[in-house]
Formats: C-alpha cells, structure tokens, sequence
DNA sequence: GCGCACAGACCAACTAGTCGGTTTGCTATC
DNA sequence: GATAGCAAACCGACTAGTTGGTCTGTGCGC
C-alpha cells in the first residue's frame, strides 16, 4: 500500500493515452514506456491488451451501476430517485472521465466475450431508468405522454455525451451540472401539478410558483 | 450515372464495415475484398485509408450542417427554428446512419489536417445551436434560468446518441422520434406563457391547456 | 497510341504477444 | 539475524503475423 502497483500506474497510463489517442492509436510498447514498465510486466498483470481494455470498461460501469442501484433503494418517490441517478451519474465524471471516454469510444473494440459481460450491465442501468420513469408516470409525477425508452435513451445521451465537452477545471463545477440536468429533465417530464408540489419542485431552478 | 462508380462502392462497403467493426477492425484489403475491388483500385481513389475516413465524416457534418442554416434562414421564431433544426437532425439518421456511427466513433483518428476541418463544422453547428436558445430566451419563449451551453449541449448529446440506439426498422418511425424530441426539448425550454401560445405548444405532444 | 481506371503481387513497417532469464520479497531453518 | 530456498513479479530481446501503402503492369475508350 506504501507504492503504487505496477497494474495500477499501467491502468492510469493506459487511460491516459487512450483517451487522448484512441485504444488503436497506443501500442502496448508506448504504455510501458511511459510507466517505466516493460513488456514482461504488462503481460504479467494482463492476458492481453483486450483483458486491459475491458478491466477499464467494467470497473466504470460496476461503479456506476451500483451507484443508481443505491440511489435507486435510498429514495422512495420516481422524482427523487431520478434525480439522485443523475446526479450520481454526472459526479461519476469527476473521478472516472478517462475510463467513460474509453468506455463509450472504444465499446465496439471488445472482444465478444468481454462484450456481453459489459452489454449485460450496461442494459442493467437503461433498464433501472425506464423502471423510474414508469414509476414516475405511475405515480402521475411525470407526464402519460412521455415516451419510456426515448425519454430514458435521451436522458443517457445527455449525460454520456458529457465526455465530449466536460473539462474537470471548466467554469461550471459538477454538482452545477448535475443541478442543470435535473432541471432540464424535471421540467421535461414533470406534470403541472407535481410542478406545483413544494417537495418536488425543490429539485427545479427556480420555483414556478414564484412568479 | 448508369452504373455505380468504384469509388462509391468503396465507400459503401467501408461504412457498413466501419459501422459494425470500426475504423480499425476493418484493413483495407477486407473492404477492397468486400466489394469486389483492388488495392489498386482503392488506392487510385483515395489517397490514404484516413482520406476515406475524412471523407465519410465530411460528407455528413457538411449535410447536416447546411440543413441547420437552411432551417433557422428558413423560420423566423425560436422556437419553430430550435424545432426544424432538431427535425432535420434526426431526420439525417435515416440516411446517414452508418456516417453518423463513424463520425460520433472514429472521430478521434481524424489526423490532425483533416480533424481541424471536421471540427471547425462541428463548433459552427454548435454555435447555430447556442444562437438560437440565445434568441429565445431574450424572445421569452424559453425560460432565462435554461443554461444555454449546458442546454445546447444535451441536445446535441440527446439527438446524436440516437446513433447507438437507432434501428430502421424500430417500432417507431423517424418523425415520430423527432416529434418525441421536440416535445422533451420545449417542454424543459419553453416560459409557462410560451407553452399557452397556441403557435408555439402545436409542437407539444399534447397542449397543456387539454386538461 | 495515349491516358485514365483499375488489377494484384509485393514490400517495409509496425505491433501484440512470447520466452528465457533476473530481481525481489517472503518464509522457514539453523 | 543470517541464510537458503522459492515463488511471484518483472525485464527486454525476439518473433510471427498483419496491414497500409507502392509499383509495375494491363485493358479499354477515344
């Protein structure tokens, strides 16, 4: 615990690089050098360039599954959970925007076996999002018109699409972010009366009762 | 015109392959192979596998980029161009499905002549985008509290990953998910009196004023 | 008979992965 | 607490296979 491990200054390495250049465009021989490791040591830790690649796609998306899953369990109303998923969703870039750089670039690289393994829990998450927007239709907090899977599909996008633009030191920080979706999203789906309800509307920018 | 050129055919097969294999799981021999061609052939038409790759992403940026300037010279309102603008985006996915993957997949093996052009289009489309939730805000049609770049942004992320979702032959057709769109995008947009003008709340999936 | 469009054998460079060997750290023994 | 023994961690030269790109042609329209 004293000194990083070798596996771990490679992962960062790796990280680093493909999400500059791409997983095709790093050879193993370039993140060994850069980490001060060698060949022998990389294949030591990993079966293969492919092992490395899918290790960095799962540790993303078991984190942050397991995030909505707990969010998910603490709160009790589709409103609430929604927004506790997002926003564990948008803090998870803070930490993670290599790994979820790789994770949405570099998806169609994985090798079948690792692929499904990733595809299993990637379905998980989508599934655990259409759960709460059915809920919150159910529940007459959301509106009936509101399609499911292009609402739930649209609220993924945007959030994935963040490791397009978002800068760690960039002028809005990632609870301001993550406050931004969830209006953006609320107000979307929300109906007139749950607008109108104190408890919910709380999570919206500004109250529209305060006109 | 009678008969399809090589170079059309080449660049037919390599979209199909990229789309499923990536920019980097396809050689060129695979493509040449495919469509019954040459190395020859290939290399007589293209300078370069990247050449290919550039010219996949121009085709599309430019196509969708025109449709944008046309539809906001097009309408005179905010909201009606923010409207037409995401129609014509999603729209293209019927065509350009296969550019779109490439273009939202590969984009990062651009070399660098060829990806400062691809991305000056790309921040123009954004800044198109921007202007016009700009507009609406000062116009009033869309709430002042909306953060334009965040909102921008999601929008472009929301319509954009269509790409790892969309299917043709999905249950639903493309106006229709363009509709859906629309309705989430005003609805999170749009001022309390906007969504109670009748020109405007046609875009809603159902008037507010219904119940 | 000239040049454009294409064919296909060939090449040089690159890269994931291997393999014999060395170092390091831990444990049991005296 | 020195030492021997041993396994895991790590090194780096080497290889076999792959791939983008070249080059010398060849057929065909005008």
């Amino acid at each position: 615990m004293v000194e990083k491990q070798l596996k771990d200054r490679i992962i960062e390495t790796a990280l680093t690089l493909f999400e500059k250049y791409g997983y095709h465009g790093v050879t193993v021989d370039r993140i060994v050098a850069e980490c001060g490791a060698s060949k022998g040591g990389f294949y030591h830790n990993f079966k293969s360039k492919d092992e490395l690649l899918y290790h960095i796609h799962d540790v993303f998306i078991t984190y942050v599954l397991n995030k909505a899953q707990e969010a998910y369990v603490k709160y009790k109303t589709p409103t609430k959970r929604l927004c506790a998923i997002i926003q564990s969703f948008v803090r998870v870039f803070h930490i993670y925007k290599p790994h979820i750089t790789v994770f949405n670039q570099e998806a169609a690289y994985l090798k079948p076996e690792y692929a499904e393994k990733i595809n299993a829990k990637r379905e998980q998450y989508k599934q655990i999002i259409f759960q709460v927007l059915r809920e919150g239709i159910e529940a007459k907090q959301f509106r009936a018109e509101v399609p499911v899977e292009i609402a739930g599909l649209s609220i993924i996008g945007m959030v994935n699409w963040m490791y397009k633009w978002y800068k760690p030191d960039g002028p809005m920080s990632i609870e301001q972010i993550a406050t931004a979706f969830n209006d953006l999203i609320l107000h979307s789906l929300l109906t007139e009366e749950a607008k109108r309800d104190e408890d919910i509307s709380s999570f919206l920018l500004s109250h529209v009762g305060d006109e």
